[in-house]
DNA sequence: TTGTGTTTTATTGCCTCC
DNA sequence: GGAGGCAATAAAACACAA
């Protein structure tokens, strides 16, 4: 498994360097990149190496990508924030949406005066908090960078686009299912070296500095308005909120099939309200723009209460479709599987994960679901009702992401219930013969490639090896905060994780 | 099939911090 | 001065429309 991937990533690494060519990185390794960016945006060198190591690219490339990496989160947080090209200058940075917390770390933060918040802190915390609050467990978040007095009430910093945009990459992040080396099954990512982090001793700086007081003093009213319980991590501040659905504030959406599915992700999942008012659109762009650009079904396939660009009425109705599917087994994932769990091996042995990759692409481009939508609306003619076409369709939508996968053990019926609902309309309208069918038949093709790689990754994220790994956990350690994180997330180290979940998958 | 636009990757230069 | 990061730029890869 390890063996496989690393040949397959050394082959990469040596044909990338040998052809100066510029050469894309495999799904698998932008996978793992951006999961592991959605804990770190500031990996240290040891977790550059290792992930560099364990994906097989250089140092340079890890270095390069998470810088292009947050730059493109910020160009995003940018656009989204002045989308008339206006933008906000009086703080110097994008201003965080709700927070007012900027999203990186980039060239205006680096002046001086401003220095007493470290991005990297915050973006660390934004994320560890939530998942400590979320996970209900009783770790006091110390920052262990130096200095950060000054944020650690920061509540904004949970609050900014960027961690929901993190945490819901993790939770849906379509890639997830393929870094298990890097994540556990809950999409947290075990530090590579949580030394590192600590030794190098992250100096306060960055965004939050630049936060104004007047900034701060509205979201603090804002917080007031809203509670003492509000979701710092919900809809944008002058956003329009969802409608809440029926009993959001009685119990979560939990069930006792879905939970599971949320074992390894205390941090993320265990929030019952993260798919609320979490999960809007507009809260988060880099969630949008990720999640818009693997599939724009992926976001549908979770299921109501997962679905991110589900709105009002919409959210009722995945509810409902999520209750159906609950009770659905119409489905289920005992489809044998292959050994072939490495990600590289997934992806790079094959021209079909690229059409996996390229076909989430293509959807996210067509930017709308007429086609997928028709496609999937003929197959699955009546809810329920599957001709093992749909099926492996929605195998495929599984592989949008672990929890997903996880999920899908229950909401199978939801993708094309949900696809049928939202695009029927549309569908029928332009349910255009010749452009249509050249599509699905493609999308079909393309479909039946990565089915096998979904029940690949099913088996990754198979509860079993999930509760397999949740046991390796060991908290005896003395670990920093940071450390306790990994912990907590059933991951003591890194390569431990990677090995312990992977290999798990293998033996099985 | 081709042209065009977008996205991703690689490179380089500059800045800041240690 | 070295390391790390950001920004700008170029170029390749890709998707899509004509």
């Amino acid at each position: 498994m390890e063996e496989s991937s690393g040949v397959h990533s050394e082959e990469y690494k040596v044909s990338s360097e040998k052809d100066k060519k510029r050469r894309l990185k495999t799904p698998a390794q932008v996978m793992a990149l951006e999961n592991f960016y959605n804990e770190h945006k500031y990996p240290t060198e040891e977790m550059k190496s290792q992930l560099a190591e364990q994906i097989g690219l250089t140092e340079k490339q890890i270095s390069g990508w998470f810088c292009h990496r947050r730059l493109k989160d910020k160009k995003s947080l940018r656009d989204e924030a002045c989308p008339s090209g206006r933008q906000d200058h009086s703080s110097g940075v994008v201003q965080d949406r709700g927070s007012g917390l900027g999203q990186d770390s980039c060239g205006s933060t680096k002046h001086g005066d401003y220095r007493n918040v470290d991005p990297r802190e915050v973006e660390s915390r934004r994320l560890y908090h939530n998942d400590y609050r979320a996970a209900g467990f009783t770790y006091e978040h110390r920052s262990h960078y130096r200095g950060t007095a000054s944020c650690t009430d920061d509540t904004s910093s949970e609050s900014s686009s960027s961690s929901q945009d993190r945490l819901f990459s993790q939770a849906e992040d379509p890639d997830d299912r393929e870094n298990s080396r890097y994540l556990t099954h809950n999409g947290i990512i075990t530090p590579i070296n949580t030394n590192s982090a600590k030794i190098k001793g992250y100096k306060p700086s960055g965004y939050l500095k630049v936060k104004g007081e007047i900034e701060n003093a509205a979201i603090t009213a804002v917080k007031m308005q809203l509670g003492g319980r509000y979701r710092e991590d919900g809809p944008l501040l002058g956003v329009e909120f969802h409608p809440v659905p029926p009993g959001a504030f009685e119990s979560p959406i939990r069930n006792p099939v879905c939970e599971p599915s949320y074992v390894g992700n205390s941090a993320l999942s265990h929030s019952p309200d993260i798919s609320g008012l979490e999960r809007q659109p507009s809260l988060s762009n880099r969630y949008e723009v990720y999640n818009s650009k693997l599939s724009s079904q992926d976001l549908c396939v979770e299921g109501g209460a997962y679905c991110s660009s589900m709105h009002g009425s919409d959210y009722q109705d995945k509810i409902s479709q999520h209750q159906l599917k609950q009770n659905s087994t119409v489905l289920n994932h005992t489809k044998p599987f292959s050994k072939r769990n490495s990600f590289s091996d997934l992806y790079e042995d094959s021209p079909r994960e690229k059409i996996a990759y390229n076909s989430k692409r293509k959807q996210r481009m067509s930017g709308n679901c007429g086609a997928e939508g028709s496609e999937i609306d003929s197959v699955a003619n009546g809810h329920g009702h599957y001709d093992g076409k749909i099926g492996s369709k929605l195998h495929d939508y599984d592989d949008v992401s672990p929890n997903i996968i996880k999920r899908n053990e229950t909401f199978e019926l939801k993708p094309s219930i949900l696809i049928r609902n939202l695009c029927k309309s549309a569908d029928k309208e332009e349910r255009g013969p010749s452009m249509r069918m050249k599509k699905k038949k493609k999308v079909n093709e393309k479909w039946k490639g990565i089915e096998e790689y979904s029940n690949q990754v099913k088996l990754i994220n198979h509860p079993s090896n999930k509760m397999t790994v949740e046991k390796r956990v060991r908290p005896d350690l003395p670990k920093p905060d940071y450390v306790k994180r990994a912990a907590l997330t059933g991951m003591p180290t890194w390569k431990y994780q990677c090995k312990g979940l992977i290999c798990h998958g293998d033996s099985n």
